[in-house]
DNA sequence: ATAATGATTGGC
DNA sequence: CCAATCATTATT
């Protein structure tokens, strides 16, 4: 049952800059627990909103909702928001307390409870298996897959049902890619800043995140 | 109370 | 390219 990886994060991991954590998770593995099963999945791609003066981020302008609070509290929490009337998408709460910072996890590589995934996402298993990457590759689909919804607000990743484990040695920066965040033009400036992070070449790197790939 | 809109996805 | 679909937010 409890499938531990390399290890489960501290509460300590979460006190580096949001920038070095947003690389820091690329590698990472995601896990929830539900009363369907673990399912699990190693990070991907990210991108990461800067507080009350990133134009793109739902801090903007520094404050507090009955949304956005979780982001104004300690980091190493979950921030889930439904957007387009349809979609969860799963943060992680960065930065100190007062400062709302946060980082979207926007693919995975799917590793357990593929069937669970499979189930929830609505996609037959063995269409599935043909390309596992379609179960995570996007952040409301890894939303869906892993069961994640507005139950799992504020959840702490180090010590609930939604963790977050090492699981090999920090990726080398060479295999690190850098670009604009995706669907952000409404930013203006901030729409242009390189603060989407991807695994270089890998599959399950979101559709829109491939499209223009490796930059400057 | 009302109106605008979105850190997306899937289908045509 | 564009519809789906409604909570959140800002505004009246």
């Amino acid at each position: 049952m409890e499938n531990s990886w390399k290890g489960l994060v501290n509460k300590t991991f979460f006190s580096q800059s949001t920038p070095d954590l947003a690389q820091a998770l690329l590698g990472m593995v995601v896990a929830h627990d539900s009363p369907l099963g673990r399912c699990a999945g190693r990070i991907v791609e990210v991108e990461m909103y800067r507080g009350p003066d990133d134009k793109a981020a739902h801090s903007f302008g520094g404050r507090p909702t009955p949304r956005t609070r979780v982001m104004y509290g300690p980091p190493g929490y979950a921030y889930v928001y439904f957007v387009y009337g349809m979609h969860y998408c799963l943060n992680v709460v960065t930065g100190p307390i007062g400062s709302p910072e946060a980082i979207l996890i926007r693919a995975l590589e799917p590793l357990q409870g593929i069937e669970i995934m499979a189930q929830r996402r609505h996609i037959k298993i063995h269409e599935a298996s043909a390309n596992l990457c379609r179960l995570t590759n996007g952040p409301a689909k890894l939303a869906q897959a892993l069961g994640i919804g507005i139950k799992e607000y504020g959840l702490e990743l180090f010590n609930s049902p939604l963790q977050l484990y090492h699981d090999q040695d920090p990726l080398p920066s060479h295999v690190i890619a850098t670009g604009p965040r995706i669907n952000v033009s409404y930013a203006g400036e901030a729409a242009l800043y390189p603060w989407r992070f991807w695994i270089k070449n890998h599959p399950c790197v979101s559709i829109k995140g491939r499209v223009q790939k490796t930059k400057t």
